[in-house]
Parts: C-alpha cells; structure tokens; sequence
DNA sequence: ATACAGCATATCGTATACAGAATACTCTAT
DNA sequence: ATAGAGTATTCTGTATACGATATGCTGTAT
C-alpha cells in the first residue's frame, strides 16, 4: 500500500523545523517565494503551509503583508500552557493504561535527555517525544492532534529559552516521579505531579520571558 | 482605517454554513472547482478554505482525491465533546466576572430559542450564540478561538440532530440555571451544572448518531 | 541632517495553466 | 445481461502568470 504525500506536509515540517532552530529570528518576516526557492517547490504548497502555521499560532499573518514570525510574548506562554496543560492533562486521564513497555520507552528517553548536551532543539525533541510516548495510550485521537499543534508554539519558547540560559540539560526529576506513581498504579498522584510539573514549567518560560 | 478581508476567509464561512445546512449532505465529495465557479472565485482561495476546513475536522482530504463531508460517526461526537467540554469548562473558570449586562443578554438568548421553531440550522446558531457570549469575557483569547473552530465539528451533529427529529426547540431550562447562579454569584454551582449540561448534550447527541 | 514626495521594486493575493492520477464510460467477450 | 479491459474525461495537486498594494530608495526641500 503506497501513498502520496501532500508537498504543503513536507514544507509544513521543514518550516517548523526551520522556526524552532531560531531561523529566520523572532520578528522577522517570512517571504513565501524565498522559501519556495530554497525548498526548491512552487509557491503553492509553501503558501498552504504558511496558512496553516498562522492558523496554529507558530505564524502572524496580515492581509496585503504576508507572513512573520511574531515576537516572543510572555502573554502568549500562559495562554498557550493554560489549554496544553489542560489537554495534557485530560488526555492522561483518558488513557486506559501504561503498560511496563511503555513506561521503560519513557525512562530510555530520560536517559537520553539526560545525555544530551548543548543542543536547544534536540532537547526540545525529547522532551516532545516524552509527552508524546507518555500519552501515545490516549485513545482520542482527536485530542492527541490538538495538543501536538498546540505544541509548535509552546516549543519555540522552549527552545529559545533553552538556547538562551544554554542549560545543558532539562531535569528528569519529574518524570522519573511520574513514571514511577504509573508503575504503582497511583494515577492520581501521576495527575496531581504531571499538572504541577506543568505549572511550573509555565512559569518558568514565562519568568525568563518577561526578562 | 479600512482592512481587506482575504477572500478565503469569506469562502470559508460560506461553505461552513452551507455544511450545516447539509448541502452537501455528508458523504459527499467536494470538488473545488464547483465551489469555485458557484461563488464566483478561482479555486486558489476555495482551496485554502477547505485545507482549513478539513483541519478543523469539519471535512475530510485524501490525498489525490480532493475533500469529502464525513460520514457521522458516533464516535467523532463523543472525542470532541471531551475536549470542547473541557475547554469551555476551562473557560468559564478563566473568566474573572459575569456582569448583569452580560447576563440579560444571555437571557435574551435563550428568548429567542424559545420562539424559534423549526430551523434547525437557526436554532445551533443560537446555541452558539448563548455559549460564545457566556464565555466573551474569558480573557485567553486563544482558547475562545480554538473554542470556536472546534464547536463546528459538533454543530455539523447538532444541526443535523435537531433536523433529524424536528423537534421544535432547545430546552433552555439548564441554561437558566447557569444564569441563576452566576446572578448570585456561585462560580462553583455554576461550573457544575454547565459540565452536567454538557454531558447530557454529548450524550444525547451520541445516542441518536448511534440510531 | 531630517522629512517627505515620487518613483522603482518586491511581494502579496488571486487567477490561470498544466501534468498526472482517479473516475466514468464504452465496448467486447462470456 | 454482466464483467472486465481499455479509453476518454474529470479533477486534483502543483506550477506559473498577473494585477494591485506595500515597501524601499532617491532626490529635494526645509
């Protein structure tokens, strides 16, 4: 079974990628014909792209003005944090279970996390793919594809940030607490730390954001 | 101080409301060329509204065989009534006052869906219209926006619901009672209630998708 | 030096063109 | 009459073209 891949999902990545590597810069306009050029595709599926990052929030479209990466806003931390963690937090409660399998997946990642040194984007990756893995169980998939959008403007700040107090590497510490309240089976500690660590990963974006 | 509107933007409302009109009913393909040549556009814009579209979840893209209305699924209600029930919840909780003002309209919401007999496509109109306003003054502006694109996969069901058993009119009778309690001032009762209404709504609407 | 008018250029939003894949259609063989 | 191969047509995805608006530059006046 062979299937096609849209253009505007490839260019969708590469310009996602692209954003969370910090280029082009906060502020910065993004011209669809440059992009078309350096992606070596027409303007067409790079427009399609455009629009949907701009739906997403990652983009700032004004009409007759095209598109910009807009400033980092501390406001838009606590927005964007209040609905992820919220939706993060429902979609943990809708999983059914944690299997031991996955639990060792989410420790592996840790582990790699841990290791990784230096580079703002790779860390930003694993800790994506730790709350990916985490609520990969959640059988509303719909909510699963909200919350990964959502998560594209939440990242940029992350990464920035991480770039910014170049911190070698996130701590695993909460996690390991929530894995290990899973392993139990005590889910409601599993909530009641997943939220908090939620909260005080917004306030700290949000602190170094406001200066 | 004048703005253009784009005019995928106008498209998109335009094929929204004929989706909830149910023409085309769902299952059907869409082919943007027709929609193009009935609103008197080129297909450019018709295009950018239905990748919206179907990113929202209101209609369904195949890779070389363009857009299609989905099927109802059951299944579908119950995955974003989760999620919009969360959210709405977390909206009203966000927002700081509910002032008499904006209470008395909401009163005369309800009103009017009590006169409105027959149109179903009307009557979610104001079902939309008395959740938009109760939630106006919810200062995340981002969530009221993801609020609002994600009710559009549920009105398709609404719409479809009260055409589907004709029946005459919404019960307001809940929605007074939110009223009543944000009048004297009970977020807590208020909250509760609005997460039982929307239960029920969820459920009901599940029941008759599942025949 | 600064501010502004006027022109040149760049870039956007939309329309149109084109190639290839999917669908509909026809004709034949059973 | 039905099923299936082969062809014609439609429609999609992407590329290109075009007109209009925004942006930037140059020169001049204050």
């Amino acid at each position: 079974m062979i299937h096609r891949a849209p253009l505007r999902d490839e260019v969708y990545r590469q310009i996602l990628e692209s954003i969370h590597h910090g280029t082009p810069p906060a502020g910065s306009r993004v011209r669809d014909s440059d992009l078309a050029a350096r992606l070596g595709v027409s303007r067409t599926p790079v427009r399609e792209a455009l629009l949907r990052l701009s739906r997403e929030g990652v983009l700032e479209a004004d009409m007759g003005r095209g598109f910009r990466v807009p400033p980092l806003a501390a406001g838009e931390i606590a927005e964007t944090g209040q609905i992820l963690g919220t939706l993060e937090s429902l979609a943990l409660d809708l999983t059914p279970d944690f299997p031991a399998e996955r639990l060792q997946r989410l420790g592996a990642i840790d582990r790699k996390l841990e290791q990784t040194r230096g580079d703002a984007a790779r860390c930003a990756d694993l800790e994506d793919e730790w709350h990916g893995t985490l609520l990969e169980g959640c059988p509303n998939r719909r909510l699963l594809d909200l919350i990964v959008s959502l998560r594209q403007v939440l990242r940029r700040y992350l990464s920035a940030y991480l770039r910014d107090v170049a911190r070698l590497a996130l701590s695993t510490l909460p996690h390991q607490k929530i894995i290990d309240a899973l392993r139990d089976g005590d889910r409601k500690a599993a909530h009641l730390v997943f939220a908090q660590q939620w909260r005080r990963g917004i306030e700290e974006l949000q602190a170094w954001a406001s200066r």
